[in-house]
DNA sequence: AACTGTGAAGTTTTTCACAGCC
DNA sequence: GGCTGTGAAAAACTTCACAGTT
């Protein structure tokens, strides 16, 4: 996944750092200042020494005796993965799933705007999704390009994953997030993430008593 | 995520299984019939000597000189991972995301049927979704009680999700994929899997060009 | 000649445990 | 007393490299 194979700081430690973003925020709305490495692990399922060594790659965060400024953390932990800035995302494919994303109010207040929906096909392209209105793919490679848009999520059926990816990797974009349930090849200087809910319940499946 | 924290083989191999059925899948689709270590690997982005190691752990699935025999390996794989049979799974939330979850084709070939939605707005429980009827909250565990129901997929907002999970657990259900973007506490009995793309996006930006 | 399965080696990741500070 | 930051130790994971099989 890493841009640089590796500049320093090992790629598994920069994917727990959203984890932690995500329960400070937590814990900010509950209206805690302060908090500890322990209690972080406890709701995260990972040790404090962990947490507190991660952590420790970008700066002495924390204060002996007290804990973590939890203002002061989100903040930084913000910087480091560079979302105090709102990165404008395309979304591709408005089927159920493309659409489901494109309404999600989630992605606003962490860094994100899904700021265009494409789609090939005729039917779907002019209708209104909340605010947007689905794009031809026909364009879509302009519109990246003029806009310089780095991010992109691919939300259509595997038979096209690889096709749309092509397209966006060739019209500039640096991080992919797949949806569709296949591995798709990329250059070395794309990034892409798999989300696919199957793997997940197969994981899972494993370890469960058999149904019959 | 393991339901034992460790019988012998590691969870993180286990991880990686449906990741090797997904892809043998594929090829089968394109109508092959043997593959080899080296080529899975290509494919997935992981080393043929890591895919030999993972596989060993459940027999001697290959032949030397030849590779694996697709069908073989994808009816042994679904066996270790157990589905080779179809679970039932519920749905809770029948918003946009849990609508598209439950619409969503791509579950039941690969052994999950979703089999009732839940939701607790009175506008939406007994509307349909595709086949679905919408069935209330209220209701659900029971449901989820006589039908030995030991999966479900929370796709309510985050702020609902623990109280949706407490009586989950509570039902009987074994193992949860959570779409809130929260962390849910359960019984060690029970495992939680989490999908919120914005980890990854974040996960990815820490390695892009700053857009502003 | 091509490929698997696997001990051994190497690397990465996690945990331990404690000095130092509040 | 409570907590961080961190070297050192331990554990986990991956890769190497090759014997053995087809």
């Amino acid at each position: 996944m890493p841009l640089k194979p590796s500049n320093s700081i090992p790629d598994i430690v920069i994917g727990r750092l959203p984890l932690y973003l995500r329960a400070l925020t937590h814990l900010r709305q509950e209206g805690r200042d302060v908090t500890s490495s322990h209690e972080l692990g406890e709701k995260l399922g990972i040790s404090s020494a962990q947490i507190r060594k991660d952590l420790s790659h970008f700066g002495g965060f924390g204060k002996q005796g007290t804990g973590y400024q939890i203002d002061f953390l989100i903040d930084r932990l913000r910087k480091v993965m560079q979302v105090n800035q709102e990165w404008r995302v395309a979304v591709v494919g408005a089927g159920h799933l493309g659409s489901a994303i494109s309404r999600y109010r989630g992605f606003r207040d962490r860094g994100f705007r899904i700021a265009w929906v494409f789609d090939a096909d005729p039917a779907k392209i002019g209708t209104k999704i909340d605010d947007f209105i689905v794009q031809d793919v026909a364009n879509m490679q302009d519109i990246i390009r003029s806009n310089k848009v780095q991010i992109a999520m691919i939300a259509v059926p595997a038979e096209q994953a690889q096709q749309v990816a092509n397209l966006l990797v060739e019209a500039g974009v640096r991080a992919i997030l797949n949806y569709a349930p296949i591995n798709i090849n990329v250059p070395p200087h794309v990034m892409v993430q798999y989300i696919d809910p199957v793997v997940h319940l197969q994981h899972m499946t494993y370890y469960l008593l058999s149904d019959e």
